[in-house]
RNA sequence: GCGGGCGUGGCGGAAUGGCAGACGCGCUGGAUUUAGGUUCCAGUGUCCAAGUGACGUAAGAGUUCAAGUCUCUUCGUCCGCACCA
């Protein structure tokens, strides 16, 4: 067969025919199926592309055979900054490099053989796609969720430019110039995501996401429960705010620390301090975060010659700066506790500052300092001495309450999520700033705020759209007057967070999608893609929906249903692929010599899906020789005669048909491909072994199968499973026909061959009866001579039975 | 550093707590063929005294009649860490 030719026929056959056309009128069996759209930052696919896209096309019609109303989009991330870099290096323009990349990486998607149906394309860096973008960004700032605040950005001082946390370099610099990158804060947008932290934690639950994906986003989100607690400092109004986890241990406070960041820190330095914590604040700004919550770093601070009064004894403790307390978590201020926290104790030893304990081990437990477990008691703590630490942290937080000096308080480690890009290739952020009027989010008549095309994006200091006055000059919406636009643009994380809520109404001009409609579509039953958007494209994805859910928008309250992450197709020498280290495998040459089908399932049999592993070639000629195999016996198949014989050798061969059925179904539907195609090859070695060497075959049975056989190699083979099914006289098509079921009647076997073991170790096989109850086992089994020899006898102390596989006989 | 994975033959990988190594690659042997990067069949964890044998799932301990699987410790390795998408 020339698979090519062939391959070619019938994408052509699919496509006039319009196969894969989403039926809209049949909702109730609707399944949303969904990969994560590509970002056509190359023109080419690549493995990874391949990886994601190929099996889980196989389970999208895996799906459809089973009579589900698959709709299967495919669209385009096309924002970014790798385009932006690439114009900034070649003077080709953004738009039109990805443009030109979207259109190859089409016809490279539709030469896949996937049952996309195009349709419902989207992309996302075109108006008609980012008018909606920015009226999501209009409802989040009507209903709150929006804000404007001062955030730090990575500025590098020579290139006079903000820098992405990829640009700066492992040491810090930034990865053009090698100059020390520090950190600079703007006035920016964020989203409020924490508002709904308890409901994204909690929601977790609810869905069939891996474990691991799941606990990662707890930890992210990070809810801790504690107090918060209030400092007066000596000689300022303003007081300081403290989130802890330990008010038990608050009688041993000896010093408090703020972030080098923390807005007091201006306010309440003394003159003699203030040169040694300006210089701090320099150093700091240039440590990583990653760096700074690093627990064997060494710790640094500085005094900042002012003094906290602790609320519960009225003692004053100095304060001081330093980076291992970080601005964005808590309340960006620390309560110092040396006796009874790892990182406060290597503080105060290193600049000899009082440890004092305040919590003594229970009865038995090695309490040496610092003594950071809960299994002890309140000590040196006034009235709460003797209390438990729990106990403790209750009693002190509700006497500050009391008090007004404190409360219980939850705190996430989540933050709220940055908008704001100072970049050129993005949706614009659709506000203006009014001298009169303030901030004015732009009307949707008035969306989109177009992204002009003639913008000089080369760094130097500002956002690229503020230099174009064509674009930043503009009347208020609400007074008329003269305004400004605001000149950054979104994150395009912002984009990928309501993508698949536009696909199933992908050409509505009145709104972002209809409600109704949306309503029914969603939630997307299996959405597959990298396990490396675990925290943040998967978290935001989750809040946009329950935002629009409060504002009306939607009725469900999860994005996505189902989710599966695919591993990753790590180069030859098993690094992963990279240019520099010259392991990268094109698909394209494998794709022209062998064709899509064979490349495909090269993919889903070589590999566990979501472990993925190292290319190795041999795989394909393998898939090509079993597909070849599977070629001879089907046209062999046609020839063969007789009917009517169903012995051992029929009835075993059609067990095997079952089997194979049943498990390549079950493992299919859990993404086990690699499994699944196993199972397929053992149903063929069957076959072979039956028609080989025997002269009174049932040529009927055999054809039964191969028919069965051809329907569940489809959703992996398709174009092949086209050809085959047409060589066999069936009509077009393939995937119009029901998936297979198993006959279970067909499965049961009447007699079993168990292992026997004796003490754990296999000393016999037996056969049994498959339904016999343990009592009559044991009978058979003990009377058997291996199993007496093995015995040599001992006593019986105990008989375990697994039916039909396994017994085991303790002996003493 | 923190968080999350993973670790099984020469290789890719299988194993609801129940006979470790399915299936495939590679290798060995046989048959077919003028020929083969063909096809078909068989064998293939390690060790030895070759068996109804011993050992064997990164290392060490534990739970269990039974552990690759569950628990703890250690080592190695990969991924994410908020401006790559």
């Amino acid at each position: 067969m020339d698979m090519i030719t062939m391959e070619q026929k019938w994408r052509k056959r699919w496509e006039e025919t319009n196969l894969y056309s989403f039926d809209r009128t049949r909702t109730d069996k609707k399944l949303y199926c969904l990969e994560m759209f590509s970002y056509p930052s190359a023109a080419k696919l690549h493995a990874g592309h391949w990886y994601n896209y190929g099996p889980t096309d196989s389970w999208a019609r895996f799906k459809r055979m089973q009579g589900y109303n698959v709709f299967h989009p495919m669209g385009f991330d096309a924002f970014g900054l790798p385009a932006e870099n690439f114009a900034i290096k070649t003077g080709i323009h953004p738009k039109d490099s990805t443009l030109q990349n979207i259109a190859t990486m089409e016809g490279q998607l539709r030469n896949i053989g996937a049952s996309f149906d195009w349709e419902y394309e989207l992309v996302t860096c075109l108006p008609e796609y980012y008018k909606w973008t920015q009226w999501m960004f209009v409802q989040m700032y009507k209903h709150g969720l929006a804000e404007r605040r001062e955030a730090p950005v990575n500025w590098c001082p020579s290139c006079n430019t903000v820098l992405a946390n990829e640009q700066v370099m492992g040491d810090g610099t930034c990865e053009r110039c090698h100059t020390i990158v520090e950190r600079r804060n703007l006035t920016q947008w964020f989203f409020k995501i924490t508002k709904y932290a308890d409901e994204l934690l909690a929601d977790l639950d609810k869905l069939d996401w891996p474990e691991k994906t799941k606990q990662m986003q707890r930890n992210w989100i990070g809810k801790s429960v504690g107090s918060e607690v209030v400092f007066k400092i000596e000689g300022c109004d303003e007081p300081m705010r403290v989130f802890t986890t330990r008010a038990d241990t608050l009688f041993g406070v000896t010093y408090a620390v703020l972030a080098p960041e923390h807005p007091l820190v201006d306010i309440i330095t003394t003159e003699e301090c203030r040169e040694a914590v300006e210089e701090y604040k320099v150093m700091a700004s240039r440590a990583s975060e990653i760096d700074r919550l690093s627990t064997t770093r060494e710790k640094t601070g500085t005094f900042t010659g002012a003094y906290a009064i602790n609320p519960v004894n009225g003692r004053k403790v100095p304060i001081y700066i330093a980076d291992y307390v970080l601005a964005s978590y808590g309340t960006g201020a620390v309560m110092a506790v040396p006796a009874h926290d790892e990182r406060d104790f290597a503080f105060a030893t290193k600049y000899n500052l009082p440890i004092e304990r305040v919590i003594a081990g229970n009865e038995g437990v090695e309490d040496e300092l610092p003594f950071c477990s809960h299994d002890g008691h309140l000590v040196n703590s006034q009235q709460f001495d003797g209390m438990g630490v729990d106990e403790g942290r209750e009693a002190i937080t509700a006497w500050l309450k009391e008090k007004e000096e404190g409360d219980f308080k939850v705190n996430f480690r989540l933050r709220d999520w940055l908008v704001s890009r100072q970049r050129y290739w993005g949706a614009p952020i659709p506000i203006v700033y009014c001298d009169k009027c303030g901030t004015v989010p732009v009307p949707e008549e008035q969306l989109p705020v177009e992204l002009p095309y003639d913008v000089d994006f080369t760094p130097d200091g500002q956002s690229p759209l503020k230099k174009h006055a064509g674009f930043m000059n503009c009347k208020c919406p609400v007074c008329g007057g003269d305004a400004t636009r605001d000149p950054d643009t979104l994150d395009t994380f912002v984009c990928s967070s309501w993508y698949f809520l536009r696909y199933p109404d992908n050409k509505n001009a009145e709104k972002p999608f209809d409600t109704e409609w949306i309503n029914q579509i969603l939630p997307v039953d299996k959405y597959v893609g990298g396990a490396e958007h675990a925290c943040m494209h998967l978290l935001y994805a989750r809040f946009f929906v329950k935002a629009l859910r409060d504002m009306g928008y939607v009725n469900f309250d999860e994005p996505f249903k189902s989710l599966v992450h695919q591993g990753i197709i790590l180069g030859p020498d098993g690094y992963r692929m990279s240019k520099s280290r010259g392991n990268v495998v094109s698909p394209d040459e494998f794709v022209e010599k062998y064709g899509s089908d064979v490349f495909r399932m090269y993919l889903m049999f070589c590999f566990s899906y979501v472990e993925g592993g190292p290319w190795n070639t041999d795989g394909i000629l393998a898939i090509n020789r079993f597909l070849e195999r599977v070629e001879r016996f089907v046209v062999s198949s046609l020839e063969m005669k007789g009917e009517g014989v169903y012995e051992k050798a029929e009835k075993e061969l059609d067990a095997v048909r079952h089997y194979t059925i049943a498990q390549v179904t079950a493992d299919t539907d859990k993404f086990q491909f690699n499994t699944a195609i196993a199972r397929i090859m053992e149903l063929f070695n069957a076959l072979y072994k039956y028609t080989a060497n025997n002269d009174n075959i049932n040529g009927k049975l055999v054809q039964d199968i191969v028919r069965d056989s051809v329907l569940i190699l489809a959703p992996f083979v398709p174009h092949m499973a086209e050809e085959l099914w047409e060589m066999l006289g069936n009509e077009y098509s393939v995937f119009n026909q029901a998936w297979p079921v198993h006959d279970p009647a067909k499965l049961v076997r009447d007699e079993s061959e168990i292992a026997v073991q004796v003490n754990g170790k296999v000393r016999a096989r037996v056969v049994v009866r498959t339904d016999a109850e343990s009592d009559e086992v044991q009978q058979i089994v003990l009377a058997d001579e291996k199993v007496a020899a093995a015995i040599d006898g001992k006593n019986v102390v105990k008989f375990v039975y697994i039916k039909g596989r396994l017994a085991n006989i303790v002996v003493k």
